[in-house]
DNA sequence: ACTAATTTTTAGATTAATCTAAAATTATTC
DNA sequence: GAATAATTTTAGATTAATCTAAAAATTAGT
């Protein structure tokens, strides 16, 4: 099993993978994982090892398969209590992140299956990003960001990319909300 | 702030403690944390310089106020999240303990608080074990073991001391339940 | 009240994750 | 296409939690 540590790791070159095609650097994974390019390189080399991700010195790093059922499964259990957190907890949208990275790793098959049915399978979280189902399929999306809408076009809001506190509280604050 | 495992120590010597009078000895803490004695001092020495334990060497082990406040609020967490488990998710009541050994080490405040007004501020859980509040006040509880009881009368299964699995599929079967 | 048995503590290693500083590699620029 | 800059890796330490083996302290048994 993936230590919470390998995980977050993961979870990082995942998302980073998701803007890119090509090999996600050490420098990238340093920055968002909040450690120095030497922390990251020792745990690459770990990872590379269990064969989570496939990784040549100075040439970057790439999930393999396996890495990136690992980093779903989180993806999936992050996305879930953030729901649960929302709809059944009553907190605000900004407010649920860090909760649910304490959640996210909580190690129970069954919970999350559960946990799933009691929130009705939602497919998206509160901030409109997509949940994955057990199998780690990505529910469709087509969005258009809102540079892309013309002026005077009506749309309905779907996800936010940024998710930081701050911003949410904006959009909630000039009555900017999903739906 | 305590670190998981210090938490589990913490916890487990309250719970010691509620079986005795007398000071917790360093075997009995290793037992039950699953580790060796030789760990178990080492945990003693550092908790005692972080003032949660009163601990002289040889002598044993006992919680400081402190320290107890800490043990309250991780049983606190575990209670809660077994009645979650139990009357939201729909678990049985012999599954809900590892699960809820994860979730008892989040750390919010403001989770707690919700979880608690989210299940309706139940006063015990799913074992019959009584839930502190949040100020790590238990509620009164004056059971009579089944030993004490004579022939014939008839009572009200309100908890059970012993936790395993087995033991309560064994009560589910011959159909012994709360209540 | 001694000696023997038990318990507990210390000493010294080990593992996971991190760091700083230095060395190695790759990329850039003139 | 060399010299410089930037990135990445290695080397060597550090911290938390654990272990085994040996030493120290306490408890128990005659």
């Amino acid at each position: 099993m993936a230590s919470f540590t390998e995980e977050n790791y993961l979870k990082v070159i995942y998302k980073l993978s998701s803007e890119t095609d090509s090999e996600i650097s050490t420098n990238a994974v340093a920055e968002q994982t909040q450690t120095k390019a030497a922390s990251v390189s020792d745990m690459l080399r770990k990872l590379s090892e269990k064969k989570l991700v496939s990784y040549q010195k100075y040439q970057g790093v790439r999930l393999t398969a396996e890495g990136e059922k690992v980093a779903l499964k989180v993806i999936r259990k992050h996305r879930l209590w953030e729901v649960f957190l929302v709809d059944k907890l009553g907190f605000n949208w900004d407010e649920v992140h860090d909760i649910a990275e304490e959640l996210e790793h909580i190690d129970s098959e069954k919970l999350v299956a559960k946990l799933d049915e009691y929130l009705g399978f939602p497919s998206f979280d509160p901030h409109g990003d997509p949940i994955p189902d057990h199998h780690g399929v990505m529910p469709a999306q087509t969005y258009q960001t809102l540079a892309e809408i013309k002026k005077g076009e009506k749309v309905i809001m779907m996800g936010v990319s940024e998710h930081s506190a701050a911003f949410l509280q904006y959009l909630a604050k000039i009555n900017l909300v999903l739906g």
